[in-house]
RNA sequence: GGGGUCGUAGCUUAGUCCGGCUUAAAGCGCCUGACUGUCGAUCAGGAGACCGCGGGUUCAAAUCCCGUCGACCCCGCCA
């Protein structure tokens, strides 16, 4: 059976029209004589009829039809009786009077039902993810992700950006985050990786001059999974020729506010904030600060050396230091919230938390008798704290207590409901450009090693790495990363003199970046770029709040496809194709070659 | 590598702390029947569970203990 209409284009002009539709069973409701079917095609369901006064025989047929098999039917477009439209559906003033049923396939019973609101254990949606992709709101998902990736691709060629496809089979790199390695049976012993990104390559492009690149690109990490962090995920990558950090994060602010406008009809205020990567850990303990809502910290150590309080001393002997937060006059905590916050840094990490009463009573504070009120006064103003309301301290190393009390400023905030329901873009800049590893004991670069550094800070590179700061740039969203970049460094001596800072010898430096190097001695231009997470910024503009709800085909938590069931076993041929030997498996599978033999 | 939550009919859950009144319960779905204006149709009846898997404790285990597998959350990791 043809089609010659979708339920979608099904109007009230055409009363009286003929029609042929095809598409899914979505219910059936028997009356015995009257039998409805609501038809699905592409998310739209129209109601078909059979009346058993007319052929019997297709009366008896409907009545065998189930939910998901998929039939096509020609019949006549008819008004609905008075009384019985369906405002909730599109087509629900019109049903279709059938006179022809084919069932083109029969379907087994769905393995859950395909309800929006029902809940479905995410093992089950995975497992099933055919059936899990019917449901209306992955439908909505992975079709707004196709009009943002279209919408993206058309703005920046629109502003002259060429989209360029990168290799992924490539070489693997030491920096950075591990690598998916991919055997090569031409050259035995060697091994293709998966790009993190497609970084090198797009550097040298700038060098061939294409000024403006970019690529919806696939990248590859092989680390552990978080609700927003998939082995694979695609990054809207740019990069740029003869330009500063602010080109390009004009560019961004251009794209996302059109994104934004585009498919939400939400108009950003562009610009977004800037915030230096200091300043944002001072203010909110993170360089990913969620900027909708206040409560920021302060670092009170100096104050509170006043007080004869052990503990705080304790910490700060050994070089820790006291942040203290309060939610700003908003709501009151009761000794049990407090209790269950106390427990909750705890599982945290931390060792716990302190707390006392701005300017009323101790109220049963363990230690408000070390605070002398003036003290508590200073405490409470310096937080914007109103009288009665808790202040908060945690006291540990800087680094975990930053972490602590960035956490729980966001626990606070959302368990007391203070979060407004808005998009708060910030860009935190003028990232250090190397920190210290104590695993591996030397300089490691904070962005990646093609960063450049604050031209002022440039000749410190080699005799006071810790004190440079780098032209890096992350675009941070509501407290999630959601893009990151930097301008890179163009000229090879530079270049060089970082490496040398990273430990990366010349050598290894040659053999392993060697066409970038090399690419670099050939007219670079100034130039920089910036990826944006595409999975995640799709995942916050819906508010999702997993990432995997924005791909048809995620990996589970241990990176496995619940489809098709990747990772597996090759046979014992493949392997000696890439000259591979497994030492060993600890999970006592069997090779495909024992499975076929059983 | 570490910490945590969860796993009971096809789906979602109750029962698990405190072992035995459980013949393992319910809603949805499924099957059968009734029903001519429904749209989450309705009504009546029915089938459906080695309580994730393995071991242990006990007269007795869905329930307690150990191990293991799987899904999820977090730390580490993710330039």
């Amino acid at each position: 059976m043809k089609r010659t209409h979708s339920c979608g284009s099904l109007t009230s002009q055409m009363l009286g029209q003929q029609v042929v539709l095809t598409g899914w069973v979505a219910a059936v409701r028997d009356h015995g004589g009257l039998l409805f079917i609501d038809l699905r095609d592409e998310q739209v369901m129209a109601q078909l009829v059979f009346n058993p006064e007319g052929d019997a025989a297709l009366h008896a047929r409907a009545r065998e039809v189930r939910p998901e098999y998929v039939v096509g039917v020609e019949g006549q477009v008819k008004r609905r009786p008075a009384g019985t439209e369906n405002p909730r559906l599109t087509t629900g003033g019109i049903e279709i009077g059938v006179a022809r049923l084919e069932i083109i396939n029969i379907s087994s019973p769905l393995p859950f039902e395909l309800d929006a609101a029902a809940s479905v254990s995410e093992e089950v949606r995975l497992a099933y993810r055919f059936v899990d992709l019917k449901r209306a709101p992955m439908q909505r998902t992975l079709r707004f992700r196709h009009r943002l990736t279209l919408e993206a691709r058309n703005w920046l060629a629109s502003q002259g950006f060429v989209e360029i496809e990168t290799p992924v089979l490539t070489r693997s790199t030491p920096e950075g985050a591990r690598d998916f390695l991919v055997p090569s049976r031409l050259v035995p012993g060697t091994f293709y990786a998966l790009p993190q990104s497609p970084q090198q390559f797009k550097q040298v492009l700038m060098v061939s001059g294409f000024e403006k690149y970019f690529q919806i690109a696939r990248c590859f990490r092989d680390e552990d999974l978080r609700s927003d962090r998939q082995p694979e995920h695609t990054q809207i990558d740019l990069e740029m020729s003869f330009v500063d950090e602010d080109e390009v994060i004009r560019v961004v602010e251009g794209l996302v506010s059109r994104l934004y406008q585009s498919l939400l009809g939400i108009k950003l205020e562009i610009p977004f904030p800037r915030l230096k990567h200091a300043e944002s850990l001072a203010r909110f303990g993170t360089d990913k600060p969620d900027m909708r809502f206040g409560m920021e910290l302060a670092d009170v150590s100096v104050l509170v050396r006043e007080t004869e309080l052990k503990i705080f001393r304790a910490v700060m002997d050994q070089g820790g230091v006291v942040l203290a937060l309060a939610t700003e006059g908003k709501p009151r905590l009761s000794r049990e919230d407090l209790n269950r916050l106390t427990e909750w840094v705890k599982e945290q990490g931390g060792q716990g938390l302190a707390w006392l009463k701005a300017g009323a009573g101790d109220e049963g504070s363990p230690i408000s008798k070390f605070f002398p009120e003036g003290l508590v006064k200073r405490l409470a103003g310096r937080l914007k704290a109103a009288p009665g309301e808790t202040l908060f301290f945690i006291a540990d190393k800087p680094h975990k207590a930053r972490m602590l009390a960035d956490m729980l400023r966001r626990h606070l905030a959302s368990r007391l409901d203070l979060i407004p329901s808005k998009n708060s873009f910030v860009w935190i800049t003028e990232f250090p450009l190397f920190e210290w590893s104590e695993d591996e004991g030397r300089w490691v670069s904070m962005h990646h090693p093609f960063t450049a550094p604050l031209e002022a800070d440039a000749a410190r590179v080699e005799n006071d790495a810790g004190s440079v700061y780098a032209r890096a740039y992350d675009l941070v969203l509501n407290g999630t990363e959601v893009a990151g970049g930097s301008i890179r460094i163009h000229r090879r001596d530079l270049q060089e003199k970082v490496f040398k800072v990273l430990g990366i010898g010349e050598v290894q430096a040659r053999a392993q970046f060697s066409f970038l190097l090399n690419a670099l001695e050939y007219g670079a231009p100034p130039h920089g770029g910036i990826a944006v997470g595409l999975d995640r910024l799709i995942m916050l503009m819906l508010n999702l709040t997993t990432i995997r709800d924005t791909i048809a085909f995620p990996k589970t938590q241990k990176g496995t496809c619940l489809v098709s069931g990747a990772p597996a076993t090759v046979s014992d041929r493949q392997l000696k194709e890439l000259n591979i030997k497994i030492l060993q498996r600890d999970d006592g599978r069997r090779t495909t070659d024992e499975e076929r033999d059983e």
